[in-house]
DNA sequence: CTGAAAGCGCTTACAG
DNA sequence: CTGAAAGCGCTTACAG
């Protein structure tokens, strides 16, 4: 460790006060622009960065987010924090990352305390709601006197959300499919204790049921998003629901490893099996045959969280404003492919 | 804002000091068993929280590492920014995030110097070497008065990189090639202004040129790493080199595209064509047909670099050791599936 | 236009 | 075993 350099030191050498040096890298107006210019060249020389932690000390601000993710090893949660990154650079804050040792961890505790030692602003929640993974924080959330947006989950009342609309997403697959003349139609559904796979395999529920299809929980198997488990379900499936000629399938990479399967059983796609799928990564323009998938802006999700959390902490809202925490719902999109667009109709 | 809680608030509350608050929290062991329990219970009373911005600059001690990423978006950086976040959490580390606009960008210095301000123990340049994207870094390097840890670039003297050795990578597939019986091997490359791009196109063509193959730069077509891409250069190479009869292609998702082209002009793969990618991308293994790929353990990349910064900075390091910067080559593996193995062969 | 004083919330010697 | 004092590196009133 090289002495640091503070503002003490660059005072002595300017021969002014501290406060003097202070005003001038703080832009202050009421320096005499020949100090001013002694000053800035004091610093150039010694190379003198101020102290952010001395400066968020006394300014009682950080200017920093916290961000609170799991498995960033696949695309869904990387995408978010690129939106999330983008946005808070754009912004002017810093981001200290934490991640879940795993998706399902409740340990989520001793990573939200860092993030508070540290004084963020705000934290942004953004991991998938499984099962009871949301529960610890629920609990201390009275106690955290920082704003927090959660993303991808359900609608509670008093917190703020934002997140995709996943059951319409499940139901522009399921309609897609009904409109391309498939009548039996399956699912292969992202493990169910996952909010998200629950609302897309909902959406298709409900959407054939309307539209008067057969429809039973029967005819969905779940997957763990990964695309060997896709192609397992496939396989279940075939056993399982000879007629069906159609499956919607709750993300991409399981609609690789379905496609896969079926091929080997010789099924022909889109003639004999439509396929659907969900995230719309851009491989999937490229699989074979390219997939038709329910497409959601991750990186958008990311970044309105950002504009969300800041309005939240309200240093750039008027006083007058009240920030309401609300749910912010983001609608996704169908990117229609070879895959599900039979060549006989 | 809710008023915080200060440490003043907690000694005042248990009527002692504040420095036999400060020595509870710390787990001194010099405090009378009694008072150590009243104090906890103010502690947990208030929800007390230490700001760690305080004990940073008192401590000169931030435990914070910086990380400089670009292309999250892509698969590559994310997978190594998860390898770092794993470690730098398991060895007390809190991550301090940035990102650069783009790839080429070399609007570094801000950057950079934000997480200097914030008093960073170390930095992780986890950018790839395009063009001369690195030389603001070099440049003000001796500058910096923590240590740094570059990924994915040449060596250079004096200065810590971890990175795949990709230029082995490139060899392991063209050899695999080889002895598969293919002959007319051409490659698609990656941008030739990224450094792994060209290291991995070197490996192809010495490797070649030493088995005594006819092979030339024509031979070699470069994309821009999306799946696109990929089918595009293809198709150029389809026109270019007609006796082509396997092609190495600098990743999984140019070999995606690259397969799918070649499809629709009639290749069989492997018969036709052998195909060989490179990351290992989980997805590449249901390509029709599976994929043959070089893979690269980025996560592993990622705690390596974490583990040579920690001894860089030298906190766990006794007194008499000397840092010395190196340069850290990790070796890709060889996945061999259909893509690569004719059935005559 | 500039500086002396106080303080942000902690920890580190130093007394007792 | 416990506390009064000093200080980490800044900024914020307050004088002049």
């Amino acid at each position: 460790m090289k002495g640091k350099i503070t503002i003490r030191d660059v005072a002595d050498m300017a021969r002014v006060s501290n406060q003097t040096v202070s005003r001038v890298i703080n832009n202050r107006p009421d320096v005499a622009e020949e100090t001013r210019q002694r000053v800035w060249q004091v610093i150039e020389a010694l190379n003198y960065r101020p102290n952010a932690l001395a400066r968020s000390l006394i300014q009682q601000r950080s200017l920093t987010l916290g961000v609170i993710t799991a498995g960033l090893q696949f695309l869904g949660p990387s995408q978010t924090l690129n939106g999330i990154i983008r946005q808070a650079e754009a912004m002017g804050y810093s981001l200290l990352l934490k991640e879940l040792p795993h998706f399902h961890s409740n340990h989520s505790r001793p990573l939200l305390n860092t993030l508070l030692a540290r004084q963020v602003e705000g934290i942004i929640w953004a991991v998938p709601e499984i099962g009871d993974n949301r529960y610890p924080i629920d609990d201390q959330l009275h106690q955290v006197s920082v704003p927090i947006i959660y993303l991808t989950m359900r609608k509670l009342p008093g917190v703020s959300t934002v997140a995709v609309d996943n059951y319409l997403g499940g139901r522009m697959a399921a309609q897609h499919l009904i409109d391309q003349g498939y009548r039996h139609i399956a699912h292969i559904s992202g493990p169910l204790d996952w909010w998200e796979a629950r609302q897309r395999q909902w959406g298709w529920f409900d959407t054939l049921r309307e539209a008067g299809l057969s429809v039973s929980e029967k005819y969905s198997v779940p997957g763990d998003w990964s695309t060997a488990s896709g192609a397992q379900a496939m396989t279940h499936l075939i056993g399982r629901y000879p007629d069906m000629d159609a499956v919607f399938v709750a993300n991409d990479q399981m609609a690789l490893g379905a496609m896969h399967a079926a091929h080997r059983r010789g099924y022909r796609i889109p003639d004999d099996l439509g396929v659907v799928g969900f995230d719309g990564m851009p491989e999937a323009a490229y699989f074979a045959p390219p997939l038709t998938t329910v497409s959601q802006d991750l990186r958008e999700l990311g970044s309105t969280a950002v504009r969300q959390l800041s309005h939240a902490i309200g240093f750039d809202r008027p006083d007058d404003l009240v920030f309401e925490p609300g749910y912010i719902s983001l609608r996704p999109e169908l990117y229609i492919r070879e895959s599900s667009v039979p060549n006989s109709s």
